[in-house]
DNA sequence: CTCCTTTTTAAAAACGATTACATAGTTTCA
DNA sequence: TGAAACTATGTAATCGTTTTTAAAAAGGAG
């Protein structure tokens, strides 16, 4: 391993020459410059990032912590945040939660060790009072979850208002009921949405059936089992608001194998709108999430605070879009519900 | 920030004493012991990763390089590497490509700065020098992937035998014109996927034709796009194998965008078995590549090299499986292809 | 008690960089 | 010409740990 001091010795200079010529900051005569620069060259120098980042007490690197990286949902949110931190010089780093919170709070704990500098959350599920605790001394944004009442910078968009939305979409093509298949509704997200979901049939006085109402982990194979149960309480559902496109996706996959044609037997929309929505058939009628933006948005609020700058707002909501495709039967212009 | 010395003082022993408990290795008098885990936890402190890491010259911490995550086929491989680097108390941290080359000699470079202790990546696309410099230096292993001539470390299945053996299914559905959808022959990996197949159709002695191998990104898109060239060519093709589960859905999609139906006017198989494939209309037909055993593998593997340990073997070939479902049409019983 | 081992602990030297401060050498300008 | 002001470099302190070395304390045997 060959250190600074090898360089400085080689080239004939002290070591804090060395260093001003690596940092490009002090001067340095051009002669000496070259010197260094041809000796580092030749001594195939790498400096210690470790000891660099200790001296300096800045990484560079900020994590960002993902529920899942195999749902490309978030891989989209990940390359706004890559783009982003590019630009300003920043690495960052993938943590997998791979559904375990408790991986989530193992890098909370990474940042009061000083080995980042700065947590992007793509999560919310850490135990508040730590979350709490380290987000008063560090620099951490949590996007697409929030917490309710807690401190924390965050971006997402209105859920309640797009669930309503897309709910009433449905409700406007003259479906009545309404199955609503999402997820733990320990997350905040998921909450808002079921209530955006009942906000909307109450406002047009449909029953609400909270046995409509199921729940699974966002996964395509939840999607499917839940829609099942669903098909097994024989109501009269003529089409399914699922709280996430890969639920969706699961749902329709049941739907079919049940016999029933989508969307003319039972109509679904989705949420999120990832990548594999407009190829699946049918293709998914959705809200669109602005996923790139929202991972800009999300490591410019987090660079204002690694600058310990002031932060001029702490929640950022971005602007969503119902995107209407074949799955909610919008071409069938049903003004009756099929099955009654 | 509260430090070793902060707390050695507060407890009225060295820094030494503190550290000794902290890594709970040398002997300390249980009082002591005590007494300093007390002073710790009253003042809440958290050691400094990074002075830790470079005193001891080990992170503990091994790097992934993932062409693009947005695949889960690289989000199960990494499942398997993570569940392994867990056992072996090793964090493990993703660092996506997005399909340029250059991250992946970047993140060649961080090793060389100290500050991982080792690299699983699962592309190979760096320049091969630089590979093969870092590699002779530092833990390298590279997964799915492999380098010709080069003496690094890898595990794979045999695409060659793989690709064959697929091909060979649908010849024995009585296909006779079968193109292929491959992506980037700079990469190993599809090469030996080609060569499998052209392998497969020379010993059934069925004419090749170099029009029908068509070249993407390894993407939906692109499998739809090169599907629709493959369909513009109006060429008597009845089969068609993707080099790649992703690209297979995208023919699919595009097939019947057509007004074809798979299988019945055109099979289509695929590679890898990404989870999407059984969920697909049709089900995929596909090479099933051990997933988790490969990243398990890998970070064996790399733990040898880590802790200096003679390897084995250089090579490890796993098993792959074929898996049936209806994409091939293997329930047709087709004799004769149907369009000549 | 004394002497000899064995445990515990402290002091100080690393790890590999950066940077505040000091100093020597050069220019600038009255 | 000499003081002032820069410029370029070196010295040494520092970042927060671990670990080697050495010394002090404790325990045991005679």
């Amino acid at each position: 391993m060959v250190t600074i001091t090898d360089v400085a010795k080689a080239a004939g200079v002290s070591t804090a020459t060395v260093s001003r010529v690596l940092r490009n900051k002090d001067a340095v005569k051009p002669a000496t410059r070259d010197a260094v620069l041809s000796t580092i060259k030749e001594l195939n120098y790498k400096p210690n990032a470790l000891a660099q980042q200790m001296r300096t007490q800045e990484t560079r690197t900020v994590i960002v912590i993902v529920p899942d990286i195999s749902n490309t949902f978030f891989s989209d949110i990940l390359f706004g945040i890559e783009e982003c931190a590019q630009k300003y010089e920043y690495q960052i780093l993938i943590a997998d939660m791979h559904g375990q919170p408790r991986i989530e709070s193992y890098y909370f704990q990474a940042i009061q060790q000083r080995t980042v500098d700065g947590i992007i959350s793509l999560s919310a599920n850490v135990a508040k009072n730590l979350m709490e605790q380290v987000a008063e001394e560090y620099p951490i944004v949590v996007a697409n979850q929030y917490l309710e009442n807690y401190h924390i910078p965050n971006v997402t968009i209105d859920n309640i208002r797009a669930a309503e939305a897309i709910t009433e979409h449905l409700i406007r093509l003259g479906h009545t009921h309404i199955a609503h298949i999402t997820s733990q509704p320990t997350t905040l997200l998921y909450r808002d949405r079921f209530n955006g979901y009942i906000s909307a049939l109450a406002k047009h006085n449909l029953p609400i059936d909270l046995e409509l109402v199921r729940y699974g982990y966002s996964s395509i194979n939840d999607g499917y089992e839940q829609m099942n149960v669903l098909l097994s309480l024989n109501k009269p559902v003529t089409a399914v608001f699922a709280a996430g496109d890969v639920m969706a996706v699961g749902a329709i996959k049941a739907l079919k194998a049940a016999g029933r044609r989508v969307p003319e037997d039972c109509a679904v929309v989705g949420f999120d709108d990832i990548e594999i929505s407009k190829f699946w058939e049918p293709s998914l009628t959705t809200v669109r999430q602005p996923k790139k933006q929202i991972g800009e948005a999300s490591f410019r609020k987090l660079l204002t605070l690694m600058q310990k700058k002031p932060l001029t707002q702490m929640q950022e909501i971005l602007d969503y879009e119902i995107v209407i495709r074949e799955s909610c039967g919008y071409h069938l212009n049903r003004q009756v519900p099929r099955r009654q």
